[in-house]
DNA sequence: CCTCCTATGTCAGCCTGCTGACATAGGAGG
DNA sequence: CCTCCTATGTCAGCAGGCTGACATAGGAGG
């Protein structure tokens, strides 16, 4: 129906084409992590939580880029099919620390490995010193961003 | 609150940093279009025109990723604010040519030149020659998810 | 010529994420 | 000690995006 051969400026935009392998990435996940009943924004919890033990909703909120109040859904449906605990009543402070179950993190084990193949996949035409640097040079992006 | 010095796993993913990234320039991106009362899904739907005038509803959701559904919502507010055409009939299929109007592409020029501002700034840590690496580099990973 | 098959535009309903607001807990500073 | 100030959890309301569905236009293939 087009000429792909055509080549816009949009091409020629970083940010453009940054949004392209993100939303790659987001449908595959999405694909792979279906059929074991979670999104993509539970799976960002659960790989969170089974790294970084305790995370509070807020802290959990600002790795995964979402508010507050979606993080806090996120965490109600995980709790309800008993994927994590999360005390009644904050101990020291108003933040809740949360932990995964013996369910949640079997359920995340096998998300883990589901997307790292999703992953690898989508960054195979790179080689891994490709890779590697890459992802420095992102993370360059985002820490400057975060310091601005 | 958290030492950031320690590194987690998943900033050692490459996903994850993308991410990352990517969130921080669709902020930025909405913190400069919303003076304009645009959103980030109707400025790349304007930029989208002004490159390739005459694209219908399918295809500009293609290039925006998002669905056709959620697209014609997007042209139909940009519609009643006078920043776009469209047939109401089609001429030939059922596909109906969009194009910007006068008030469109200046208002297209304005946020454009805001954009890139925030692009030049996010990457602003890379060299040109770093900035074209990565583009091509992220460019033949998406081209390799589509063919997939 | 007639029959699939695909692509497009559109309607309805649902779910998710965000904004705005509020109460509360802890710490900083006078 | 009392007063801001910040951070956290949570509730309510709203906008945006998605899935599912339908009708229609055009082409492919027998």
């Amino acid at each position: 129906m087009e000429q792909e051969e055509i080549v816009g400026d949009l091409d020629q935009s970083v940010g453009y084409v940054l949004k392209q392998v993100q939303a790659s990435l987001h449908t595959a996940m999405d694909e792979v992590l279906r059929p074991l009943g979670l999104t993509v924004a539970q799976y960002a919890c659960l790989e969170l939580l089974g790294q970084h033990p305790g995370l509070s909703n807020s802290e959990l909120a600002r790795r995964a880029f979402v508010t507050r109040q979606s993080m806090n859904l996120v965490l109600r449906r995980l709790q309800e099919r008993g994927l994590l605990t999360r005390p009644a009543h904050a101990a020291h402070g108003r933040a809740l620390p949360t932990e995964l179950t013996r369910a949640g993190q079997s359920t995340l084990r096998e998300a883990s490995v589901a997307v790292r193949a999703v992953e690898q996949q989508l960054f195979s035409p790179l080689s891994q010193a490709q890779q590697r640097r890459l992802r420095e040079e992102l993370a360059a992006c985002a820490a400057a961003a975060i310091a601005n």
